[in-house]
DNA sequence: ACGTACACCTA
DNA sequence: GTAGGTGTACGTC
């Protein structure tokens, strides 16, 4: 190679991935073999080798050579194990095409060139020094910012989608560095795609910034010390040892070994018939007329080349197994139940470490094909009592999900090594691709009846303990198929019992946390985004790993978790309140709720017409049209271009356009923040409410179904979502039509009965206030009574302004009061505030009493407990930081009194429905809805009177015997045709 | 396609 | 000041 001479370098790997990602979907006509990729990266090769000189690139090549990765075992995994770890294998449709590009390589006549333990990226960058030091140019194709280091003077890069040359100043522009300083800006921000470390909240720009200021990464290293924002110094000086990992990581290798000299990769003349011949095969036409035109290779004479298509496991390409060879090595064993003594806690402390300690074998799972291994498996089961069991469907939502299939994991108590064995039984897998025929049913699956009747067996048996994560959903996909689930244990609620506070409760979470284990992601099993697929389409042997997994997992979970229900004891939260509950709520779920979809259409339409009245005045007073949705726009408008009064500023520096904002402005008699509030009201109705819900109506049961969350929240509140239940609007007029829509059948009520003042009562309990107490046993308006307290005024004739200020102060005890807060919510001063809970505390020292005590007992614990021994934990109580102490502190204040409250209800939910069956009501009235305090009942007409006074008798009675409440429990109910009038 | 900020609905 | 979920805008991968 000479001067002049110009090396074009093709990163093919990541030419292969943009252009799957890039192109229109494209397969082969005659037989649907995906080639969109391949017909992409022919497209390129062809122009570049006859055109170059016409784009952007501007030079014509001398030297070309295509490079690949050869596999993910690269030297940089020994650097850092992590490297890369979290790829998701390649697309379905991209695999064959990995293969085919390297064929089109050497059709092409250009040397195809890969090596093994190095990335494309080191061998050009090999390449490219060498082009320069011989006196050549080399321009690199490729858009991958991982190259951009080495761009300089002699190597540029060109980005063949766009026709784009990436220089010097190109790097400069995108990235705020030059070249050289690209390694140090990666190291800085890391990478989320190659899973390389990075400091926390450093981006491009921060990075940018900072290089710029310290002049390089070791001197920023050395005098971390002297940044000057917080948390971004903390940040660098903790990650100083990674980020020096990650610029090996990023640092592409100049010297690899490489066996072509540059020589090689002097471009060669064309080989027309054998380039056109692959062309054929690949049923490119337009491109085979055009080469053959150019070649003057006779097309028609030209047979298409055969050519090998690896659909599977290929030694080349990335990752296509990524759970082989990732599972973790096996911890200090130690010898398995040592110290195991028979108390619970140490059966808990040494199952902990014994399945911490023991690896999960992958290839161990079994795929079971035929019935009679189905029932030599469920044979088992019912000899041990004991099975885990998970279901693998269509979809997230239980109501819509089709069963694909399910597996189950055994447990072997003398089997040292191996005493969790587990298995899939795949049902309804496809066979086969995106075909037309949709694909049949893939072979070697049993038939779908033969195994859910084998099925129903166990999972009805009373004497066969099932286990399962998240059990609600898998209960309520076998509901549907007639099947109920018995005697079960769901390791979720189990977590949720023994450590809510402490994370969350899924699977993976849980996982990582007691086996030190991560799961494979679904999103490597089935895709995501526009690549997902249903699991039904994902091939079995992979499923099977995935899906087996999940049961061996959730039974280890179980083994580690259970015993410490006992040792910590906790035993009956979790059997009174929490695993009762869950088909309970199952059953809710599965009825749904009638919602009318005409009165939701003609709301809407009225929405829309005010909305677009308000949007023409908004306009008009604003003067120019901009999108009132952006409050970044809105701000702007307002306190920057109108310049009006009253600014505030979020935490992000953006003007502050909330409603009390707007509301004081619009009090000032500005007529332009009122449209804006009204506005918002209306939008934000039509796109939650009446837009949104007709959505969630299920095709085939025309009702509404939400999913309920027993373990989201941490007080031990119920969540509710797609749609949320618990948040239909009440508060306004306008607000209220929507519960309009929410109906009862036909010769039917929706009967709502609500606690009154719930968690007031229990706060009268718990920390035991003679005048709260008595103002309950009395009936008398309790917010009317602790301002008669405070502020010295009689009831009779209270101004309405007194009796308000009380209410907010009572919201604010219950809610961990702070002057700051209650200064917030009533919109006075904060010593104004101040005085107010100081003189209600005065009035009511039993309070105060009661919130030291809890924060007391939080610190010196690090849980609070519900009146019947629900735990929640605090684990940052004792922060050193001022706000994330005083949060927990106001949390724990709060939590006894909403999980108190919690736990009252679930007692009357787990309750109600054996009550109503015992009297006769259970065919006519069905739990449909709860909403923290109030129950929603669907009730035949006749039933409704009998039934109202049951549910009240059982709601206020819930507390019942577990816990002798000192004040009453009170329980408004109303039955009408809608939940508007019911409420 | 995904995450975050903001705003706002409920108890 | 507690506990949630969702829609829109907007920035980044």
């Amino acid at each position: 190679m000479k001067k002049d001479d110009h090396l074009f370098l093709i990163d093919g790997s990541g030419f292969i991935f943009r252009a799957f990602h890039a192109l229109p979907p494209l397969t082969r006509k005659s037989d649907g073999l995906p080639v969109g990729a391949v017909s992409g990266f022919c497209n390129m090769l062809w122009k570049l080798l006859t055109q170059a000189r016409d784009t952007s690139v501007g030079v014509t090549p001398t030297h070309l050579a295509v490079i690949f990765d050869f596999s993910s075992q690269t030297f940089r995994k020994e650097i850092y194990p992590d490297y890369k770890a979290h790829r998701p294998p390649p697309p379905e449709d991209l695999v064959p095409q990995f293969s085919l590009i390297r064929e089109a390589t050497r059709a092409f006549n250009l040397p195809c060139i890969e090596m093994e333990g190095y990335e494309a990226d080191d061998i050009i960058a090999t390449y490219a020094r060498l082009a320069v030091e011989a006196g050549g140019d080399a321009t690199i194709i490729s858009s991958d910012k991982d190259l951009m280091q080495l761009v300089g003077p002699r190597v540029h890069m060109y980005d063949g989608m766009k026709d784009r040359q990436i220089g010097v100043p190109e790097v400069i522009e995108k990235w705020g560095v030059p070249p050289e300083k690209m390694i140090d800006l990666q190291a800085l921000t890391g990478d989320s795609v190659d899973n390389v470390p990075g400091v926390p909240g450093i981006g491009p720009k921060t990075a940018a910034t900072l290089l710029e200021e310290f002049g390089d990464l070791d001197n920023l290293l050395a005098n971390a010390e002297t940044i000057k924002q917080n948390k971004r110094r903390e940040n660098i000086i903790a990650s100083r040892e990674l980020v020096q990992i990650s610029r090996q990581l990023v640092t592409l290798k100049q010297d690899c070994p490489v066996e072509l000299p540059l020589e090689a990769l002097s471009l060669e003349p064309q080989d027309g018939p054998k380039l056109v011949s692959f062309l054929k095969a690949m049923e490119f036409n337009s491109l085979t007329r055009r080469v053959a035109e150019a070649t003057g290779a006779e097309a028609q004479a030209i047979d298409a080349a055969p050519v090998d298509v690896e659909w599977g496991t290929s030694a080349h390409g990335p990752d296509l197994d990524p759970g082989a060879g990732t599972a973790p090595a096996a911890k200090q064993a130690g010898s398995a139940d040592v110290g195991q003594g028979t108390r619970p806690a140490d059966l808990a402390a040494a199952r902990a470490a014994r399945f911490a300690a023991l690896p999960i074998d992958r290839d161990g799972y079994e795929t079971i094909r035929d019935l009679t291994s189905l029932q030599g498996w469920i044979e088992a089961a019912r000899e041990r009592g004991l099975v885990a069991f998970d279901t693998e469907t269509t979809s997230l939502d239980a109501m819509q999900a089709e069963l694909v299939g399910f597996s189950l994991a055994l447990y072997d108590e003398d089997a040292k090594d191996k005493p969790v064995r587990a298995a899939y039984v795949p049902l309804t897998h496809k066979s086969g691709h995106d075909d037309l025929l949709g694909g049949g049913l893939a072979e070697g699956q049993i038939r779908f009846d033969d195994a859910l009747a084998a099925l129903k067996g166990l999972l009805e048996d009373e004497a066969v303990k099932k286990i399962a994560q998240n059990l609600k959903y898998d209960y309520l996909v076998m509901r549907r198929h007639g099947i109920t689930v018995k005697n079960f244990d769901d390791t979720m609620l189990i977590s949720y019992v023994l450590d809510s506070g402490m994370g969350g409760h899924g699977m993976d979470a849980l996982s990582e946390k007691w086996l030190g284990h991560q799961p494979i992601p679904y999103k490597e099993v089935a895709g995501s985004g526009r690549n997902m697929v249903t699991f039904d389409h994902v091939d079995i042997a992979r499923a099977t790993a995935y899906a087996a997994e999940d049961a061996d997992v959730t039974l280890r979970l179980w083994l580690v978790l259970k015993p410490r229900l006992a040792a910590e004891k906790v035993t009956s939260v979790y059997e009174r309140l929490e695993r009762p509950l869950l088909p309970v709520l199952a059953a809710m779920e599965e009825r749904g709720i009638s919602v009318d979809r005409q009165i939701l259409s003609r709301l809407s339409g009225e929405l829309a017409q005010k909305a677009a009245a308000l949007e023409d005045e908004i306009y008009e007073l604003a003067g120019e049209r901009f999108n009132i949705g952006s409050p970044k726009q809105l701000g702007d408008i307002l306190f920057g271009k109108m310049g009006l009064p009253g600014g505030k500023k979020t935490k992000s520096g953006q003007w502050s356009t909330a409603v009390q904002v707007l509301d004081d402005l619009a009090a000032e008699g500005l007529p332009l923040p009122s449209r804006i509030v009204d506005w918002r009201q209306m939008t934000k109705l039509k796109s939650t409410y009446t837009d949104a819900l007709p959505g969630y109506i299920h095709p085939e049961t025309r009702r509404v179904h939400t999913s309920y969350s027993l373990a989201s929240t941490t007080t031990g509140r119920l969540s509710s979502s797609e749609p949320n239940l618990q948040n239909i609007p009440v508060r306004t007029a306008e607000g209220r039509k929507i519960r309009t829509a929410f109906i009862a059948t036909p010769g039917h009520k929706l009967l709502s009965a609500d606690y009154s003042q719930i968690e007031l009562r229990v706060l009268a309990h718990v920390a035991d206030i003679a005048q709260l107490k008595q103002a309950f046993a009395d009936g008398i308006d309790i917010h009317a009574m602790t301002a008669s307290e405070m502020f010295g005024v009689p009831v009779e004739g209270m101004p309405g302004e007194v009796r308000r200020r009380a209410k907010a102060i009572n919201f604010g005890i219950i809610y961990g009061i702070s002057a700051f807060g209650l200064a917030n919510q009533l919109a006075i001063e904060r010593s104004e505030a101040g005085d107010y809970i100081k003189r209600y505390f005065e009035r009511f020292p039993g309070i105060r009493d009661y919130m030291e005590k809890t924060k007391a007992e939080a610190r010196d614990r690090g849980y609070v407990e519900t009146i019947f021994g629900r735990r929640i934990h605090y684990p940052e109580i004792k922060s050193s930081n001022h706000q994330v102490r005083s949060f927990n502190e106001r949390a724990a204040i709060n939590a006894p009194i909403q999980g108190s409250a919690a736990d009252i209800i679930r007692r009357a939910m787990v309750r109600i429905e054996p009550e109503l069956a015992a009297a006769g009501l259970g065919d006519s009235t069905k739990m449909l809805l709860q909403v923290h305090d109030e129950l929603i009942f669907e009730v035949e007409d006749a039933a409704a009177e009998k039934a109202q006074a049951m549910i009240v008798d059982v709601m206020e009675n819930a507390a019942m015997p577990a816990v002798s409440m000192a004040v009453p429990l009170k329980v408004d109910a109303r039955a009408a045709q809608n939940w508007d009038e019911a409420h």
